[in-house]
DNA sequence: CTGCTTGCAAAGCGTTTGCATTGAT
DNA sequence: ATCAATGCAAACGCTTTGCAAGCAG
């Protein structure tokens, strides 16, 4: 079966899982494995759905407290590199959302409380290839939000 | 015919074009009608696609030099709440896009060059109103984008 | 050792706000 | 004569950068 042949894949190299990714990636890159870089993502990984710098910083203190912004940033942007992590800018401030062996999702925002509800729906997505495909471009990746008033806020 | 009404509704209180529709939604919230706010909403329906205000700015100081951007951040808020514009936050700059007798349309962004292609897809509208119905959420908008290699760059 | 990484602080950037003045009604 | 609108400059908040010190390899 191919989903097994797969898993055998990642298995035998070794990149089950988004640590062994994230350090692949630093290797391949000549980048330090660093305790900090991998306490971002130890934490991160804890973390659900849409995480701003941030709730990372207060979720990070108590296990470092001298871990600074700056290099929040700058691990989030490697950790979007390795393929890992999609930033969102839905709002006015950029979320982090878990990319790696997550089912791809797009999201429903209430305009009024901001709750976000994620779905797929395959279909769509069958036509949004057929609408790259129209005009030539390379799909990688795509962002759907749906806009409204939740069942709370209709009220 | 429905559609015929329709227009003539528009012609009698004289809200056929975008400036009208402005001037009574500023009446109708008992704000002033300035020089500048009819200068900014003129020049901006005069240029197309996705307008910055570095973009706005630029193309309005021959006309009027004095022009400050704090003026244009709040007139463009106006647009937006009088239902002629719409913003988007694709990049980390914020753009406006005229949204009044235009078709709503949904976007192919190239990750290289930044080249925007706009289109519609009338399926794709349908089942996102099919996911919002499941959930029970009111759908008030949609934001789509489709994120690639344009077939300039994909080369 | 080498030079990437860190934390800090400062700078950058787009956007918003306070305020005295101007101007539409 | 009102009171909203303007232009300016300063403030703002998030993000990035420069730098000296610290560490992984």
């Amino acid at each position: 079966m191919q989903s097994n042949d797969y898993e055998n894949c990642f298995q035998i190299i070794n990149m089950n899982n988004e640590l062994d990714i994230f350090v692949d990636y630093l290797k391949q890159h000549n980048l330090r494995c660093t305790p900090q870089r991998n306490l971002i993502l130890k934490i991160f990984l804890e973390m659900e759905g849409h995480v701003t710098v941030e709730d990372l910083h207060k979720k990070i203190r108590p296990e470092d407290p001298t871990i600074g912004i700056a290099t929040l940033y700058r691990t989030m942007k490697l950790l979007i590199d390795a393929g890992l992590v999609e930033m969102h800018n839905f709002n006015d401030k950029t979320t982090y959302e878990r990319l790696y062996m997550v089912k791809h999702h797009d999201h429903l925002i209430c305009q009024i409380c901001n709750k976000t509800v994620e779905f797929e729906h395959p279909l769509i997505e069958k036509y949004q290839q057929e609408v790259c495909d129209q005009h030539e471009f390379d799909l990688k990746s795509h962002r759907m939000e749906l806009i409204g008033f939740c069942n709370e806020c209709k009220k």
